[in-house]
DNA sequence: GCATTAATTCAATCAAGTTGAATATTCAAG
DNA sequence: CTTGAATATTCAACTTGATTGAATTAATGC
C-alpha cells in the first residue's frame, strides 16, 4: 500500500496499476454503496474478473463487507459490497498557535473521537508531545490497533516554504522554519503523516462525509484565521507549484470606497476586530452563535459588510475554476454561514450562470470549531480512496 | 494509439500502462535531448529494460533519432537519442468570425506552413469546407503523408455548453450552438480532433516551443477579442469541471474609480475601442504595431490605463493558481506586450514574493497573429508527449 | 595490460488484466 | 411447470508489459 517514495515515480508497471485499479474500485464502492463487482465493472471500464480480484484483497483487508444479494430484474442476484467503517481509521490534528484539536475519523468518515489540547506554545517538539498523546488516547478509547491507523492528516497555517508574507493577522506558528514537517510527524510519530492547510483539509472533509460526496471539482471557501480557498479538481487537489494555491485572503477586493485584502473584510479575525470596536470579545465560536441568535446588531452590521466583498469572491472563483459549485464553512456557526450565504449578491458576469444548474452555485459546508481537524482525518481517508496523481516527466 | 472513448477509461491495464510510459520517455527525451536510455530510465523510475523496449518502439515509429554516442567518464558511452522533427506534425486551425488562420507544426515545435483564409461566414460548413481545403494543402506543400499527421487542434471561442453569457464584445461564432465541435470536425476531417480556448492553446504553445518547456506549472494570461487564462497544473490543461475555467476578462477589477470587467480594460477590443475614440481604426496586429513604433500617445494612454487592471490581475492569479511563472502573449506586437509588463506594479501581497525566484513573476510568451494557432497545433504534439489524465472514479 | 565502471542486451520470471467457457440463479413466456 | 433468456460469478488459459539477473561491450584509471 506504500509507495517508495525515495525515487522518481513517474513510469507505471503492474504493482502500480493495481494500486491504481485497487482505489478505484474502493472510490466506486465509497459513492455508489451497496454496490455489486458487475456494476463496478461497467462503471470503471475493467473486466469483472478484475474487479473481482479486486474485491476478494479489499473484503480480505477488511476495508468492505458483504451486504447479502441484491436481485433487480432477470439473473443471478449480485453480491452487493459496503465500505466497512471500521476498516481503518485516521486522525486528524489541527495545530494553532496556542491550542490543537484533534478528530478520529473512521472509514465511512464518522466521527469517533474528538478533543481539545491547550498548547503552551506552538514549537515543534511541544506539539509533537502533544500529537503523540492524543494519538495514543485516541486509539485507546477507541480499541483501535495500530495497524488499523492508516494515518495522521496534520492542519497547520500556510504559507509554506517562504519568508515575508506574514500581513496583519497571519498568524504563523513558531520555530516551524526550517522544519519539513512531514519529515518530522513521521519520524516522531511513526506513522504516515499527510500536512495541508486548513481550506484544503476542509474542502476534502466535503468528499468524504459532507455535501461533496459526489462531485469531482469544486472549491471551498474557508473562513479560518484569515480567508482560504481549498481547490479540488477532478477529484485531486490542487496546490500549484509551490503548494500555495488558494490564497484568497490576499485577493484586493472592493467594499465601497475601500480598497483592501479580502481577508480582512471576511475572516474570524475581521469579525473580532469589527467587534472589538464595540468592546465586544470575540473568543470563540460559541461566542458568535450566542451573538447571532441574540440578533446582535454590530455582527448583523459586519455580515452585511462581508457580503459584498464576498460576493465578488464567488465570482471571481466561478470564473477561474469552473466548479461545479462552491462551498461556504470554517469555523464558524452554521446559522451565521446560511445568513452570510443569504446576503450574497452574485455576479451577472459568471460562467456558473448555466441554465441546467443542478446545485446552486454556494452552499455551506460543514461548519464548527471542529471542521479543520476533521478535514485533516478527512485527507487520510480520501488518499484511501484516490491516489495521487504522479507528477509528469 | 487511440484510445476507446465509448466506454468509461478509469481502471488501468498494461496496454495503458505502456501508452502512459511511452509517452514518459517521450517527454523526456524532448525535454533532455540528447538523452541516453540510462539516464531516462533514472529519471523516470522505470526499468532500463522498460525503457530500451519503448525507445525502440519509438526509433521504429520514427518518433526520435539516435545520435551518436556520448562518453561521459567511465563505462560503455550511452547512445544519444534526439526527437525526430518530421516523426509527426500537427495542423492548428484558429477559427474567428471572419476568417481562420492555420498553422502546420512539426514534432520539434517548427511550424512549417501558415495561411490566413477568409470566411463569408462561421457556419459549421463553411469552416470545415475552408479546415478541409487547408488540410489537403497543408500537407501537400510539405509532402506530409496522411498518417504522419498527428491530429488537428482547432482554437475556437468560447464559452462552451451555455447560454446567456454573450457580453458585449463577446464574439460568439454562430451556428455552432447544437454542435459538438470535436464530433462534427472529426467526422468532416477523418483526423483526430482537439478543441480549446485560444488562451489554453497559447499556454501549450509555449510548452511546445516556447517559454514554458521546463515548466509544468504555469498560467498564460492571453490577449485575444477578449482575454482568456490558460491555466496548466503538473503539465496538465486545467479546464474546470465544464471546460470553462480561466475566463479571466469577466473578473471585476479596479481602474481610478470605474470598476468594471477586466476585458473592458485590456484586450484586443479594449485597444480598439480605445483608439476609435480617436478615431483610429485598428485592423490587426501590424496597424498596432505601426502605431506603436509612432510612440503614439493614445496608444501609450491606453497602455497605462491597461497596466493598473492587469496588475491587479496578475496578483490574484498569483495567489489563487501559485504558478511558477505567468506568460503573457496574444494577438498583440512584441514590443507593446513588453511594454505593458515593463508598466505593470505587481502587488506586494502575493505568494509569488519568493525570495528564491528563478523566474521573473511575468515573462512574454509568444506573440503575434499565429499565436492561437500554433497553440491549436500545439495542443496535438502535447498530446503525443503527455497523456491526458484520467478523470477518478 | 588489468581492474573498474557504466550501458546495453538477452532470457527468464512475475504481476496483473483480459478472454472465453462453464455454472448458478433469477425472471418471463408458453 | 417447464423452458429459455438474462445476468452474475468463477475458473483456467492467455496476453501484455515490467522487472530481474547474468552476460557482453566499451570506456576510464592506475
Amino acid at each position: 500500500m506504500k509507495l517508495d517514495r525515495s525515487r522518481p515515480i513517474i513510469g507505471s508497471n503492474a504493482e502500480r496499476t493495481r494500486l491504481h485499479n485497487r482505489q478505484v474500485v474502493l472510490g466506486f464502492v465509497r459513492r455508489h454503496q451497496p454496490v455489486g463487482r458487475a456494476e463496478i465493472a461497467r462503471l470503471s471500464g475493467l473486466s469483472t474478473q478484475a474487479v473481482s480480484n479486486i474485491i476478494a484483497e479489499l473484503v480480505d483487508d477488511a476495508f468492505i463487507l458483504e451486504a447479502g444479494r441484491q436481485t433487480k430484474g432477470r439473473g443471478l442476484p449480485a453480491v452487493q459490497y459496503i465500505l466497512n467503517g471500521n476498516g481503518g481509521y485516521a486522525l486528524g490534528i489541527e495545530v494553532r498557535p496556542n491550542a490543537m484539536f484533534s478528530a478520529l475519523v473512521n472509514l465511512n468518515g464518522e466521527t469517533c473521537f474528538t478533543a481539545r489540547t491547550e498548547l503552551a506554545d506552538s514549537m515543534p517538539e511541544t506539539v509533537a508531545m502533544a500529537a503523540s498523546d492524543v494519538m495514543l488516547e485516541a486509539t485507546g478509547a477507541s480499541g483501535i490497533g495500530r495497524n488499523q491507523l492508516l494515518g495522521i492528516g496534520v492542519v497547520m497555517p500556510g504559507p509554506f516554504g517562504q519568508i515575508g508574507l506574514s500581513g496583519p493577522g497571519q498568524s504563523e506558528l513558531e520555530g516551524w522554519d526550517d522544519i519539513d514537517p512531514v519529515a518530522f510527524f513521521e519520524s516522531t510519530l511513526r506513522c504516515s503523516v499527510l500536512v495541508e492547510n486548513d481550506a484544503t483539509a476542509a474542502a476534502i472533509a466535503e468528499r468524504i462525509s459532507g455535501e461533496a460526496k459526489s462531485l469531482k471539482s469544486y472549491c471551498y471557501i474557508y473562513f479560518g484565521a484569515g480567508l482560504g480557498l481549498g481547490i479540488v479538481v477532478d477529484g485531486q487537489v490542487m496546490r500549484g507549484a509551490f503548494g500555495n494555491a488558494g490564497e484568497i485572503g490576499h485577493v484586493l477586493v472592493q467594499s465601497g470606497a475601500r480598497q483592501c485584502r479580502l481577508e480582512s473584510f471576511a475572516s474570524r479575525i475581521a469579525v473580532r476586530n469589527h467587534m472589538a470596536q464595540f468592546g465586544i470579545a470575540i473568543g470563540n465560536v460559541d461566542d458568535l452563535s450566542q451573538l447571532y441568535s441574540q440578533n446582535n446588531v454590530h455582527l448583523s452590521a459586519w455580515l452585511s459588510s462581508a457580503a459584498e466583498p464576498l460576493s465578488q469572491a464567488v465570482g471571481l472563483v466561478e470564473n477561474l475554476f469552473d466548479p461545479e459549485t462552491i462551498i461556504l464553512g470554517g469555523a464558524m456557526p452554521n446559522q451565521l454561514l446560511d445568513d452570510l450565504i443569504g446576503r450574497l449578491i452574485l455576479p451577472d458576469a459568471s460562467v456558473a450562470r448555466r441554465p441546467n444548474r443542478s446545485l446552486p452555485r454556494v452552499i455551506r459546508g460543514a461548519s464548527g470549531r471542529m471542521t479543520a481537524a476533521l478535514g485533516g482525518a478527512a485527507l487520510i481517508i480520501h488518499d484511501a480512496f484516490s491516489p495521487r496523481i504522479v507528477a509528469r516527466g
